[in-house]
DNA sequence: CCGCCTGAGGAAACCGGTTGACTGAAACTT
DNA sequence: AAGTTTCAGTCAACCGGTTTCCTCAGGCGG
């Protein structure tokens, strides 16, 4: 029968090509420094193939030629927005030859535990951190144990090495929609201090407000969760301090406060988007599926994944790391959570 | 300086508790076939912990003492039931020393990659698979090349590795709910055909549907996505067949499938809880946050994920395998989306 | 007093690849 | 014709663990 029925090794494929295993080796990872006929190297790839043959990657690690793994660290995979980046990677990975592992980071909790597993255990030949803020675990360990790493969406300032999108302009996009609808009081959720993506929408939001003129601006912030935008927006539209802020759009750092958002302003007994416009960041197939359907920026997450793998197998390859900004522009998509102040189209 | 700026080896270790390579890998790895002093015991358990060593995992795989790692295989990730999943499987292979990796088989589109990459390139010691379904190719993969496996969620007749949740229970919980609130005709939205847990939910709805004597029960099916939910909640509440099917509650099997039926019942301009009743599987954060909230069955999700990394566990160590279903019950999670046929309380 | 057993630990082969040094034959120089 | 290149590939060490089989020393029984 022509079955295999355990794994093929090199030695295999060496026996059936009539060759040796180093000859394999150099043929099938494509080295220069040896000179075969085309016949034999076909002979060999044929053999390959027939055989099924897959190298170890615990024996070829061991030798000294990586494990052409990564590993892609997020902060919460319930976070679609990870999802996708996740996939951006995985699939970029693999065109490069490489495989993308997943590795939830609860905020720094995991970071310890994921980094020994991983790195410290050979798992992986370098490391996709989207997780990172200021003090976080992983940069302790990053520096007593050197690993090729890039960060992505999440920078980290002065590092060199961060694969992030234009969330400054997501700001003025998002803006410039709600202005040019009649709003001039437009409220921001941000997300928590220190993570970066949050706090360049946050600055590049309030300048642009004061380019537009905009009579008030106020910002709150609250973790990128329903809840968080659930008392970030009560925050905007009902300050605990007294004062009369009435804005008529909230613009929110993540889907999930724009969720979290929609749903305070309907306690409040408001409408949507009548009374409060809603305007999202990042779209993902459930902002259709709200009610209303929620207006979002549009952020290029796949893309993101794809550069950071690039970047960080460049790193990996020795090439000089540098900061990266996802060139694909924030795109506004247009749906029933944002209308003129009163409800006006 | 106490810095070891590079991964300490076993050699290490046993250089600096003044042993053999083979003492410091039989205590470290807590064989019984050897004799050792406490003391030496003592010494070695220092050295390493001193030099925070940790074996190389590949050469451990090599000298056939396996990877200790797994892999889930989910159909999709952005589909939080299975995040769910996956953090049970995650913690509870870390509790039992082994690393749970993840890795999304898009319905088998992505599965013989993935059992490549992972088993043939000798990553993992066994597969958690989740996104098992008739005809999926990683049935074929598993015979030509055996791997521990089981089965989660979705099980596979006659295979003996399934580890389930009572999933028609779910159906009985949710029927017996909306019958108590007075409804007579509900409807209920399954997956899509061949998959077990909604084949089950669905065998359980008709089940109970009959004994609490109904006066309607169609089911339509969909995928396991809010269009899913969308198109199937467009059949039960406007049949294309002409045929008055009044129901005035909805079941579904999904919580994403929820979330499209909402949206269809709101577009027919009905409202959620007057005029339909909804009900969906699996609580997750987000049915807190819809308007309005929706009722759920809460699945045990995260102790689905715990029971199959025993179940793979105790077959890597040559147990006999054999199903299970998690003892959990489903527990109905009230919220503001059922209400009696005409919006009684 | 001698042989044997037991406790404590060591030596070395092996897992499956990779790699740099090396070799034998053919082709080319001079 | 002899020496030198070049071609085409081979040899064997090595990576970092695990495991099986040994060894050595001391204690014990006879």
């Amino acid at each position: 029968m022509p079955e295999q029925p355990v794994r093929a090794r090199l030695v295999d494929v060496a026996e059936m090509a009539k060759v040796s295993k180093a000859t394999v080796s150099k043929v099938l990872n494509g080295r220069q420094d040896l000179s075969v006929r085309p016949e034999t190297r076909q002979r060999v790839q044929e053999a390959a193939a027939a055989l099924g043959y897959r190298p170890h990657s615990g024996a070829r690690a061991l030798a000294g030629a990586g494990t052409h793994a990564l590993a892609l660290l997020v902060p919460a995979l319930d976070n679609p927005t990870y999802v996708t980046i996740a996939r951006g990677a995985y699939q970029r990975a693999r065109e490069l030859g490489y495989l993308s592992l997943l590795a939830e980071d609860f905020d720094g909790q995991e970071a310890d535990e994921s980094f020994n597993d991983l790195v410290q255990e050979g798992r992986v030949d370098g490391l996709l951190i989207a997780s990172a803020r200021p003090g976080h675990p992983l940069l302790d360990a990053l520096s007593r144990t050197p690993v090729p790493h890039v960060f992505l969406n999440r920078s980290v300032e002065g590092s060199g090495r961060n694969v992030t999108m234009d969330v400054a302009r997501s700001s003025i996009t998002a803006l410039d929609h709600l202005y040019g609808l009649g709003h001039r009081a437009v409220g921001h959720i941000a997300g928590p201090p220190g993570i970066t993506p949050s706090e360049h929408r946050k600055k590049a939001f309030l300048r642009h407000a004061g380019e537009l003129g905009l009579s008030a601006s106020p910002v709150a912030s609250g973790d990128f969760t329903e809840d968080g935008g659930v008392s970030a927006a009560l925050q905007l539209l009902r300050p605990a301090d007294g004062t009369r802020r009435p804005v008529t759009a909230i613009y929110t750092s993540s889907l999930a406060q724009a969720m979290g958002a929609m749903t305070a302003v309907r306690d409040l007994g408001l409408r949507i988007p009548e009374d409060v416009s809603v305007v999202g960041n990042d779209d993902l197939p459930v902002a259709g599926h709200l009610s209303p359907p929620l207006t979002t920026v549009a952020m290029p997450l796949y893309e993101l994944g794809t550069a950071a793998v690039e970047a960080l197998l460049a790193a990996i390859q020795g090439a000089p790391v540098g900061d990266v900004v996802v060139p694909t522009e924030p795109r506004l998509v247009l749906r029933g959570s944002t209308a003129g102040p009163g409800g006006t189209a």
